[in-house]
DNA sequence: ATGTTC
């Protein structure tokens, strides 16, 4: 059990524990976080999980976590980890079993003052267009063809459709399209889950959110982005469906046997892993970015079934309804990405798992329009409480393999939730809040329950104050569609 | 997160 004790403080925002090796840890843990936080994650067993991923073999320097962190299946969710070649490793609990879960931000020169009396039109032709819960089909039945297309093509494949601009694919990170997926690792029982998912949103944590732009606190960067003050946005979170999960369960399962094989030693059976560079390893890569490409797509097709959502409820009643992409994040995936490490630049493939890369200015990976502004990095607070838009830095190159936090992080589990919190009490506070409300159902609901989450306000003033992103607008929520 | 216990 790791104590306050165990940490050494930094800086306000910043806490290391070094690399221990009687502990197994081949790094140390660097964890951003005030104290406050601190204290309040030391209450799950997320920050021993780091401590027991500094031992996978093959690190490239220290485990980082964020400060919306929280315990997940073996690695903490809110963690960033970097293996190397020769002998780094890759493990799907890095990941996520929703793998590219990510966000979605589009905006609009819509003043919420035009739309307040169509936002009930407006929130039901979202829920229409947008079928969410668990399990749910889409309109969508694709051709083993078709899905292995969208395997290899991501949010590309939509573009085919004409479900998508240039546009929208150039504000996808990394156009909306990992290369060398590899639909042939991908199980049949994966494929079949995957048929129908396409264009839906998915239950737990994912929804699609009605926002208005309150606060701008970098102006330049939130005009390059299009994000107008007073005007509504409009956020989709949600990931690969059950194509993803099954995929993970797959690889969870298949991977015990290379952890064996290699003979590597893990401290947690949920660690398994499996050298890049084996061939379990490689099956892995190539059916997590299928699994990636999927949820690029699923995004897209969402964000197209919400234009015309706007189209059904605003058009001849609201001018300029529409939106445009403001950028499309991933924030459970692994990417092979060049890092600054020692000194020296490596080819290091870096976990991401609730955490969301956050380029700096000028990196080459960014499109042109944000080139100076950094990355926009999008940080979905709970339901109700207001969701951020940031930017990445120079600073988190150099401190969290350019990475930042992905949203407000649990504080209490689901199960907790559901026991102490009442949906039906829930929705009356959000709808006392003038936030309309269309949810699957009342159980889903209370798990969600803002009480659940750490303060975003507060996960968001620590990776600014650690310097590894920087605000650039709070929006206010003001409907939201959860399965 | 998830055809929420193959």
């Amino acid at each position: 059990m790791v104590t306050i004790h165990d940490l050494t403080p930094v800086s306000e925002f910043e806490w290391e524990i070094p690399a221990d090796a009687r502990k197994g840890m081949r790094v140390g843990v660097r964890l951003f976080a005030t104290r406050r936080l601190l204290e309040a994650v030391l209450k799950d067993n997320a920050v021993q999980q780091a401590v027991n991923a500094a031992s996978l073999p093959g690190l490239a320097g220290p485990v980082v976590v964020m400060p919306d962190m929280h315990q997940g299946y073996g690695f903490p969710i809110g963690g960033v980890a970097a293996t190397a070649l020769p002998d780094g490793v890759i493990s799907p609990g890095g990941i996520g079993y929703d793998i590219n879960c990510g966000v979605r931000l589009m905006a609009s020169a819509v003043p919420l003052e035009a739309a307040q009396p169509y936002l009930e039109r407006l929130v039901t032709a979202l829920d229409q267009h947008c079928p969410s819960g668990v399990g749910t089909a889409g309109s969508l039945r694709l051709s083993d063809a078709d899905l292995e297309k969208v395997c290899r093509l991501g949010a590309g494949w939509a573009q085919q459709r004409g479900w998508a601009t240039e546009m929208d694919l150039r504000r996808c990170e990394d156009g909306g399209c990992l290369p060398e997926a590899d639909p042939a690792s991908v199980s049949p029982r994966a494929r079949e889950r995957g048929r129908t998912q396409l264009g839906t949103l998915g239950a737990g944590n994912h929804f699609i959110e009605v926002g208005v732009v309150e606060d701008v606190y970098d102006l330049e960067a939130a005009q390059a982005m299009g994000l107008e003050p007073g005007c509504l946005t409009l956020m989709i979170h949600c990931g690969s469906r059950g194509f993803g999960h099954q995929i993970c369960t797959d690889a969870v399962q298949s991977l015990q046997g290379a952890v064996r094989r290699y003979g590597i030693s893990i401290p947690d059976r949920e660690l398994v892993c499996a050298p890049l560079d084996s061939p379990e390893g490689r099956a892995y890569l190539g059916a997590m970015r299928s699994a990636a490409n999927y949820a690029f797509a699923n995004r897209q097709i969402l964000a197209h079934q919400a234009r015309l959502a706007f189209e059904a409820a605003l058009a001849g009643v609201v001018r300029n309804f529409h939106l445009h992409l403001v950028y499309d994040i991933t924030h459970n995936i692994a990417k092979l990405e060049t890092h600054t490490l020692n000194g020296r630049a490596q080819r290091v493939c870096v976990h991401r798992k609730g955490a969301t890369r956050a380029f700096g200015p000028g990196s080459p990976d960014l499109p042109p329009e944000y080139a100076h502004t950094g990355q926009p990095v999008l940080v979905p607070g709970s339901m109700g409480t207001g969701s951020w838009v940031l930017a990445g830095t120079a600073e988190s190159m150099e401190r969290s393999y350019a990475s930042s936090c992905h949203g407000a992080g649990r504080v209490f589990s689901r199960s907790q939730a559901k026991r102490e919190i009442r949906g039906e009490a829930l929705l009356r506070a959000l709808e006392k809040q003038g936030i309309q409300v269309r949810a699957g159902s009342m159980g889903g609901l209370a798990e969600e329950a803002p009480q659940a989450y750490k303060d975003v306000d507060e996960v968001v003033r620590t990776v600014c104050g650690a310097g590894i992103t920087r605000k650039v607008a709070r929006l206010r929520p003001v409907a939201v569609v959860k399965g």
